[in-house]
DNA sequence: TAGATTGTTAATCGATTAACAATC
DNA sequence: TAGATTGTTAATCGATTAACAATC
């Protein structure tokens, strides 16, 4: 039985991955905790007891390589595998991930686009045609789906995350304001845009107090 | 002095605005510290000491009512205030927060939209006129801005980000990849998008060892 | 080797949960 | 009034920081 990696942990992984890659671009090879806490505005001691959550990969008296800690940081993250990928919603949202982010290197590649709008349906995104969302049932019969990108009303979320659930498709990305205790096995990230709003403007009103 | 509230009590409280939003669609006007635990999928002690950081809503033996404790929250997470707002960066994910925000109708107002790609200057989204980034410092000496959103390249973004803190904009939305030390009285919230998704893809990789 | 820095255990700090007197 | 539920203090739990022996 492994132990339970701590949400905080897990979300700090994105960061050092990004971080040792702009190391790398920037021709650096090794790097202790205590130079890169410096960087990232962290404690050393916080680095190393995050990496140790997932093995020794440093080594005494020399610091990280930071070739090495980047791949083992690619692989925890589960980016050395790829991912196929619906959009589900082709409002301004679902058309922007779609186009913006460059998920096709990354591992991720859209094999959907679905929505409801007829205005909508036909239409050809960067190569990509939008589907009808009548025909997702029939479609994820025939397609694995690991991953559902939600980007459509919340109201219209809860019957399609019951469809999606039902055929197997194991990841959301959900930018809905629908949020639910996912089943075991199903994982879900929420990305609640409105609410990072809120707390930006929670935190220009405190400012303005001082 | 003000105690600190901390960051954990604050990503919390739009999350209670909007299910506080829905009791009140629904009709409910009053409900305790438990049962709006059970539906959040909180403690109810969580929820009590979370909103007694900033005054005391409830009445014992009754518990909340639903439109005030609504409105009190609105109030602490400033959303009483209006907003000017401007997006550096037209692309796809500048666009769609663009329209998004602008249908959501709170008090958040756009004033400018600014790219350095001339393709995209001077092009009409939903009413406004994309400028040329050249054009930003002299609009901020005319317009009052409180918001910006970033929403272009990561090395476009450091220019920038000295350019508007120098013309004495406060509030930073930002979704380009740059992160900096913002200086005293200037707030920032980073949306991630590529750690959001990296996140997901840890978790699934998680679900499917078990 | 001596110096540097890890991996890891122990101490501290902060956030969450439990408990209960106050009171509507 | 009696029951319900808050506001708040105390206890617990978990995460961060500090310390240091191990070791490259």
């Amino acid at each position: 039985m492994e132990k339970e990696i701590s949400t905080a942990v897990i979300r700090r992984l994105p960061r050092y991955y990004r971080y040792l890659g702009s190391l790398m671009d920037n021709g650096i090879t090794r790097i202790s905790s205590r130079d890169l806490s410096r960087r990232m505005g962290l404690t050393a001691s916080q680095i190393r007891q995050d990496l140790n959550n997932f093995g020794a990969f440093g080594q005494q008296g020399y610091g990280y390589n930071v070739e090495k800690l980047y791949y083992e940081i690619r692989k925890i993250l589960g980016l050395d595998k790829t991912y196929n990928m619906i959009i589900i919603g082709a409002g301004n949202i679902g058309q922007a991930l779609l186009n913006y982010i460059n998920y096709q290197r990354r591992g991720y590649n859209f094999v959907g686009v679905f929505d409801k709008n007829p205005k909508l349906i036909g239409l050809n995104i960067r190569g990509t045609v939008i589907r009808d969302i009548d025909t997702l049932e029939n479609f994820l019969d025939n397609t694995k789906v690991d991953i559902a990108v939600l980007t459509l009303p919340g109201n219209d979320a809860e019957e399609v995350i019951k469809i999606i659930i039902d055929k197997g498709v194991r990841g959301i990305w959900n930018f809905s304001h629908m949020t639910i205790k996912t089943p075991p096995g199903v994982v879900m990230e929420n990305v609640h845009l409105t609410d990072s709003l809120m707390t930006l403007s929670y935190k220009l009103k405190e400012e303005s107090k001082e």
